[in-house]
DNA sequence: GTCTATAAGAGGATAGAC
DNA sequence: GTCTATCCTCTTATAGAC
């Protein structure tokens, strides 16, 4: 019994290490240039074996979704437990997490116009099951927010959630990081402000 | 003589035509996943005859971006010179510009982690070009907005001319298109406030 | 310059030994 | 479940006739 559940422990640490380096190499390349030969051999293993773990790549993809989809399901729900702020603040904390996670290079950006791969999320029971969950984390903070006048009560709710996620995996900040010109708080801070001031800023008369 | 430049004006249109296909096809679908035996049966002729007007894929990709190019262009002159609007109207019309050209499926956006994509367009001269000159463009108005106080002054200019291109490929507008609850103009009308406003809004009195 | 045909190679996925 | 070796399809790009 204890032998098997070590034998699983250690099936398990190697899956995990597939999907971190599927995540990186997601977020540095892209679905479509990332190659399955790619992700084995900086895991260290060979292809074969990779797909008795995962019967397909879009299957990598879905694992490195769930994963960062997890850790922000973590990170939503400490913020929750831990802290009393409002809920744009709320909002706030997770898009700059959400940076900050693309800024280490860890954030998957997946190919909005690959339907091969579309298609075999929307299968993906997993995926949609993570993906929901974050998702009404967040919709009954911009909910809230919207109610309280913290967020424009005239925008419908659905483009609040799509332009959080959208800004998740933003090029812009892979730009301001290229041109090398700012810290990476700035980075954050100015995308932060953009996102939700937008570019004419906070400060109206009108 | 006259023969000889009807000869050309046949090989330019047939020219336009591939960089046509190519352009819709790459707003389709992206780089990675068109092939040029898409693009060259599209337009109805063999892919080698497609590899005589064009070396390789990058090349055909940096046509497609630069007659996108080429279009803003000639609509920023047009508004320069038509329209005494102030620079923040001139800059929201051209956003708009962006989006509905995005919800025509004709706005080529290319994956920005393709590095070998990336290398050819930075080596590629016109397009350098003409990216400079629409940069330039809308730099002007960018500079006198923020004097003007109608863009945020303490955002760094790089930053709202990245954004705005960006925000000409916005994975939400197609996500809100593919939801199909909005109107084509209540889509680039809601854009246009959380790309200028933010998701707060413009009502605020902080 | 356009075509048919094909080279050359990358990449997803699998067979079969251990 | 892990490996080596291989299959097979797709894709970029070119050769050579017309």
């Amino acid at each position: 019994m204890a032998k098997v559940s070590f034998r699983e422990q250690v099936l398990q640490a190697r899956e995990d290490a597939i999907v971190e380096s599927a995540n990186r190499l997601l977020a540095e390349k892209g679905f479509d240039v990332m190659t399955v030969d790619e992700v084995a051999a900086d895991v260290g293993i060979a292809k074969a074996s990779l797909y008795k773990h995962f019967t397909s790549k879009e299957e990598l993809a879905a694992a490195a979704m769930i994963r960062v989809l997890d850790r922000a399901l973590a990170f939503i729900v400490t913020l929750d437990t831990t802290t009393r702020a409002s809920a744009i603040e709320q909002l706030k904390a997770v898009a700059r997490w959400t940076m900050q996670v693309q800024l280490a290079g860890e954030m998957p950006s997946l190919p909005a116009q690959n339907s091969a791969l579309r298609a075999a999320l929307v299968a993906h029971k997993v995926y949609l099951d993570r993906l929901m969950a974050v998702s009404e984390r967040l919709g009954t903070w911009i909910a809230e927010a919207q109610r309280a006048g913290q967020l424009n009560p005239r925008l419908p709710p659905e483009v609040m959630l799509y332009t959080l996620f959208a800004r998740a995996c933003d090029p812009v900040l892979g730009l301001l990081k290229a041109s090398g010109q700012h810290s990476d708080d700035e980075i954050i801070e100015t995308l932060l402000s953009t996102c939700f001031d937008g570019l004419c800023g906070p400060d109206r008369r009108t």
